[in-house]
RNA sequence: UCCCCAGUAGCUCAGUUGGCAGAGCAAGUGGCUGUUAACCACUGGGUCCGCGGUUCGAGUCCGUGCUGGGGAGCCA
């Protein structure tokens, strides 16, 4: 006999004979001749209650199961008398799989997240986590769908790579010398030594990768984990996270924008379409206005604004800001929750940030002076998206990997693809776990990737 | 890496001027009840983050370290 999922009972249209659920207890109460216990399996936020009759034969076991034990269940779906559930299982016979001691440390009661993140194992079974993880899970499956509905082609770009990507932060170096006893070349590790041959790390961005493809494949996308190792404390940075990163030949900067807001909106429709119960959570105990940002975004147009226009607004704005802002510096995080919290109020986007601010293969404008970049910000997390048109132009691209004082012998596969056959092209990358936050109203990264990994945490 | 805050029962916290270690919840036991973050009663439960110092006496004051949180930078 095959177990039905409680999410399946619990939309039944009738009553139903001979069911079998599994699952674990989130309480139980005891009446005089019964216990009510309130089981869920992880298919739905929802518990379903399940009747047990003093007649069962094992009841005085029954009446000791405790919260966290695993149980199954063979009963009839029926029609609760009580007020509160439509549903409930009328039990014949209640199997105890797995009596949880009462050292189990999930209460019925509300836990801190600074706690549940020392149980990192358990969190998952609290009704908040639950919802995160499965949101997490719909929201990848939509990432995939939107791109494959669109002709995109899903790339698996390397997660261990010899060059350092643009150098977007610290890296963490992957080797198989033992660090004890290195052998040196002149001071300096022999890496010749080592597994590849010569330095290896983990990504910090599919992007290169991505970029060979889609000029070959036309449109992709990659989606996988990246590494940065920057000491980073904040709520919004871990050391391991994953990125969306799609890329798209024969497109500029406004196909490019256009795409990241279409995505932004699909996904988060999605997630208001099909997960209901889950995202009711987030807007009844996280942020109560959280449906309402979430309708707006999907609904109304994003602000579109060159850099230049920024600065403007900015210096116009009257605000004291404790760092300046000037053409040519960078948008620290209270100028870009000024705009998008206070002046906007809607998601934004930035576009044509001056080149001395940005990596080397952005596409160059015309003025010399700005690239075609393009942050999109929203409100609370700040940048979602960071993207760009691509320099496609050989030479230009050259000179500015020597202003910089890139190897171009390094990147020379790089350096191929505006060769033979170099055309425009876009692309950018969008950080998974800051859009979840985003959907969830979530305030802290760590609570939305299921083992954060952050300096000098690594436990689980 | 820098700035700020915190660390006391399983959890969330209180602890006055330096003078006997506390509450609510959770847990255990009993009772009651078609209950539903059930209710009522009782019971057990402490390395007051570690180390050092001041003092007759430190949860409380001082120094230092560790851990957690918030913010900044870096970025997604």
């Amino acid at each position: 006999m095959k177990r039905t999922r409680i999410v399946q009972l619990l939309q039944s249209e009738i009553p139903a004979n001979k069911v079998l659920i599994k699952g674990w207890v989130r309480t139980r109460r005891d009446s005089k001749g019964f216990s009510f216990i309130e089981v869920n399996d992880g298919s739905c936020l929802k518990n379903i209650q399940v009747l047990a009759d003093s007649s069962l034969s094992n009841y005085p076991d029954i009446s000791r199961i405790s919260t966290g034990s695993a149980v199954i269940i063979n009963g009839n779906l029926v029609e609760s008398m009580g007020t509160g559930q439509k549903w409930e299982i009328l039990a014949d016979r209640v199997e105890i799989v797995s009596l949880a001691p009462d050292s189990y440390p999930l209460q019925k009661k509300r836990h801190t997240d600074e706690f549940l993140r020392t149980i990192a194992h358990l969190r998952p079974r609290t009704n908040k986590y639950g919802a995160a993880f499965r949101i997490r899970s719909e929201l990848s499956y939509a990432i995939h769908k939107f791109f494959r509905d669109r002709g995109f082609k899903y790339i698996h770009s390397p997660i261990i790579t010899g060059s350092d990507c643009e150098g977007a932060g610290e890296l963490f170096r992957v080797t198989t010398l033992a660090p004890e006893n290195l052998s040196k070349k002149d001071g300096m590790v022999d890496y010749a030594q080592d597994f590849f041959g010569s330095e290896a790390n983990l990504t910090v961005s599919g992007q290169l990768s991505a970029e060979m493809f889609a000029l070959a494949l036309g449109d992709v996308y990659t989606f996988g984990p990246t590494f940065r190792a920057e000491n980073s404390h904040t709520s919004r940075h871990v050391a391991e996270f994953w990125m969306v990163e799609p890329e798209m030949a024969f497109c500029n900067l406004e196909g490019n924008m256009n795409l990241a807001e279409e995505m932004i909106k699909y996904l988060t429709n999605f997630i208001i379409e099909e997960s209901k119960d889950d995202l009711e959570l987030f807007a009844k105990f996280v942020d109560k206005n959280l449906i309402k940002t979430l309708d707006n975004v999907a609904s109304s147009d994003f602000k579109r604004l060159s850099y230049a226009s920024a600065v403007e607004i900015l210096k116009k704005s009257g605000k004291k800001f404790e760092y300046d802002i000037d053409f040519g510096k960078d948008l620290q995080t209270e100028h870009e929750r000024y705009l998008t919290e206070h002046h906007f109020k809607k998601p934004l986007i930035i576009f044509d940030y001056p080149k001395t601010i940005k990596p080397f293969y952005m596409r160059v404008n015309d003025d010399d002076k700005t690239v075609s970049a393009m942050d999109v910000l929203v409100p609370k997390i700040g940048e979602i998206i960071g993207g760009s048109q691509r320099e496609e132009r050989l030479d230009i691209l050259e000179k500015r990997m020597d202003e910089i004082g890139m190897s171009k012998e390094t990147y020379w596969w790089y350096l191929d693809s505006r060769r033979f056959g170099s055309v425009e092209h876009s692309g950018f990358g969008l950080g998974f776990e800051r859009l979840l936050m985003f959907i969830t109203g979530i305030s802290n990264i760590r609570d939305v990737i299921p083992f954060p990994r952050t300096p000098n945490s690594i436990e689980f």
